[in-house]
DNA sequence: CTGCATGCAAACCCTTTGCATTGGG
DNA sequence: CCCAATGCAAAGGGTTTGCATGCAG
């Protein structure tokens, strides 16, 4: 497996091995950069690497959630979801959880003022509740065009 | 016990039973109105009624938020919390919370600024998307002023 | 070589469900 | 009276952990 370099400099600046379920891991992510549940990425690894357990796939995503490489989400049905964080960057995007059918809806439009509105105002909460905010969540939620 | 008017009513019309539990339930959001876990509610419930088991109390407080009196959250910690909707739509909030001891805090500030963008934004996603949207969750992570 | 990382299975935690019993309307 | 609602305990689903083994550095 090749592996990206700034997947290697980026493990192991912060001290971690460069393994093959680590590897492996991140190419689900990057062939398909979209909240993946820890199921569905421990499936996709095991197509080409069975060998490849799913507490591995945890502690992976554990371990890339807490270097920043990928961004936990919760959308409240029980099963956290993982994304790549450069794809999250790249195409900022928020989303929208259909209370029907579970699908996920991704919009990336009006982030620009959606960013500036919230960079304001985590800004004026952190100042007054002496809170320091790292991150934000803003999920809708709703019928999702199939559903209705 | 005595048993809020309001309630009798609203679980009446929607075709439920009311019951002892649901409304020893009730009177602990009433008492304690604040984003409460299952476990936290049975507890406080089982001081004065421990005959109650936790399953009701899981069933009541699905069947609360179906019938729209209390909200459910998930902050991403494993487990669910609820929050009676009178006293949210009453003091609107939203939360802030500690990554690293759980602690959640409300906020009400700038929310009349921030209900009016959320607002906007709902349309204009709705009708982009074609996505029917009925509620949203805003909720920003990092370190309160006890964790920093 | 050294010890971090892994695989496997058991343990955990929160939540849901089956079933006999209770009690509200 | 009848059926919704309950209590209890067992099952379920996602995630974590203990421990012996394996492999990156």
């Amino acid at each position: 497996m090749a592996g990206p370099p700034w997947l290697h400099g980026r493990l192991r600046n912060a001290g971690f091995r460069l393994t093959l379920p680590r590897e492996a891991i991140l190419n689900v992510f990057a062939e398909n950069p979209k909240h993946l549940s820890a199921e569905e990425v421990f499936l996709s690894v095991h197509e080409k690497y069975p060998g490849v357990g799913l507490a591995t796939v945890y502690r992976t995503l554990d371990l890339l959630t807490q270097v920043g490489l990928v961004f936990k989400f919760d959308f409240g049905d029980g099963k956290s979801r993982y994304e790549l964080a450069s794809e999250a960057a790249k195409g900022h995007h928020h989303h929208m959880v259909c209370t029907r059918c579970g699908r996920i809806v991704d919009y990336s439009d009006f982030m620009e003022e959606e960013v500036k509105f919230i960079k304001g105002l985590e800004a004026e909460l952190s100042k007054k509740h002496n809170f320091k905010i790292d991150k934000h969540q803003i999920h809708f939620y709703g019928l999702c065009e199939r559903c209705q």
